[in-house]
DNA sequence: GATGTCAAAATTGCAGGCAATCTTCGTTCG
DNA sequence: CGAACGAAGATTGCCTGCAATTTTGACATC
């Protein structure tokens, strides 16, 4: 390597099957700028400037337009020609609508994966939120919060064998994380939504389609329109600025 | 900066096209290799090579690349680290899985939009409809294919009021674009098509979400299931090669 | 003849710099 | 006093050049 990558330096686990998965700098930028974006470091409306975050991470500002690009095609920041990128600020009525995506498509999903639910998934499905909840007595490990959901929810549709749709509705999961993470912190109980998350495991076990997927729809649209109405309160009130 | 900071603050103006369409060079690139990979004049698995392209279209390979994870992002190429892209090559079982999620969102946002949809729509709808129609009996016009389909689905899933899932569905329908086209070629009839469309219209008039997205839903699920028995038959033929 | 090794060519990845564009703020004119 | 104007600073967009990686193919070894 040329230059010193300080980003790079992340002893995390390989994780993928890849023999040598060495990053490029611009993957590795966009994979903390997401973090940044999805824990609230980067607020909504935030500015991105190119030179900033290239000093920051000590490279050039190539990679950097790189991984803005990218992460605007994911939706978390949006760009304007010759005007740079800012952290995209979803109006009320795109949140809810982006719940309302997932909620179609995943519950679409578990009907196609229901039959194919073995007491195995139920099993690994369990063990997740198990541990889920352990690390919750500790902290409120906020941080890793949206990775526990997803390895809950894919763990229920994996069965459908639909990678191709899988991986669509992790990237709105990952639109959703930053309201979903907002919604525990003012609701003050992620216990409920533990809760709920068993709840719908029990509504999977009864393999009927119609049920879980009714919970399902349920437990995706309510978070949707709680989200939607106290943002909308909580803009009116900060909107005079 | 007092001043106007409410208006900095304020997601009110996202984007709008601006009156002089001055795009960036990236931009442009990005609807040239797109425009090339759906009509066929790229085929699937074949090479990009950043440095032929930034010197067909007289430019630097900075642009280049940034059209390349951009098309990436829409799923129309595929990026290996250091190893440049290729054009993306879908399994059957992907194309198939592609149609599907189409089906399911396409429905869903049908179902929404019956209600709304007003005398206006339909004539709208129609006058898409005789306009494609008239342009089949000069030539094929293959070219403008995907566009006009497009505006046809759109104009029916509009009142919906769903941009952002409308915008979704527009991206996975540009990914299923170039086998639709050759679902016409094969076929040989894009009359049929045409009669498929109209047939779409008249479900939907009978204003009942059932009759309508049931339409919608065969539309879609036919051409899907027939592309990928085509292709897997095809390309078992010209696997030895 | 098959296989492993290694250097040169081809290709991608990234840095620094320059021109174009936008923003800011002081100045002038109505 | 407010609005139009314009120059300096800030920021983005793109190009050239070089380092790093992959691929190719000639050569050596078994």
């Amino acid at each position: 390597m040329h230059t010193q990558s300080s980003i790079l330096s992340t002893p995390r686990e390989p994780e993928k099957r890849s023999p040598i998965p060495r990053q490029s700098l611009g993957a590795a930028v966009v994979e903390r700028l997401r973090e940044k974006i999805l824990n609230g470091e980067l607020r909504e409306g935030e500015q991105l400037r190119q030179d900033a975050i290239a000093t920051e991470f000590q490279i050039s500002r190539i990679p950097v337009r790189e991984a803005l690009t990218h992460l605007a095609a994911e939706g978390l920041v949006t760009l304007v020609a010759n005007r740079g990128a800012v952290v995209s600020a979803l109006s009320p009525e795109e949140i809810m609508e982006l719940f309302e995506t997932r909620a179609v498509l995943e519950c679409y999903m578990l009907r196609c994966a229901i039959p194919e639910l073995s007491r195995e998934d139920f099993a690994r499905a369990e063990g997740i939120l198990r541990d889920y909840e352990e690390s919750l007595e500790k902290d409120s490990e906020m941080e890793s919060w949206g990775r526990w959901n997803w390895s809950f929810h894919s763990a229920l549709y994996a069965p459908a064998n639909r990678p191709k749709m899988l991986s669509l509705v992790k990237n709105l999961n990952v639109n959703c994380d930053r309201y979903t993470r907002l919604h525990l912190v003012v609701t003050r109980n992620q216990h409920r939504a533990g809760k709920a998350h068993r709840e719908l495991l029990e509504a999977c076990k009864t393999k009927d389609p119609e049920i879980a997927s009714a919970a399902l729809w349920k437990h995706i649209t309510e978070a949707g329109a709680y989200l939607k109405e106290f943002l909308k309160r909580h803009r009116e009130q900060h909107q005079r600025a």
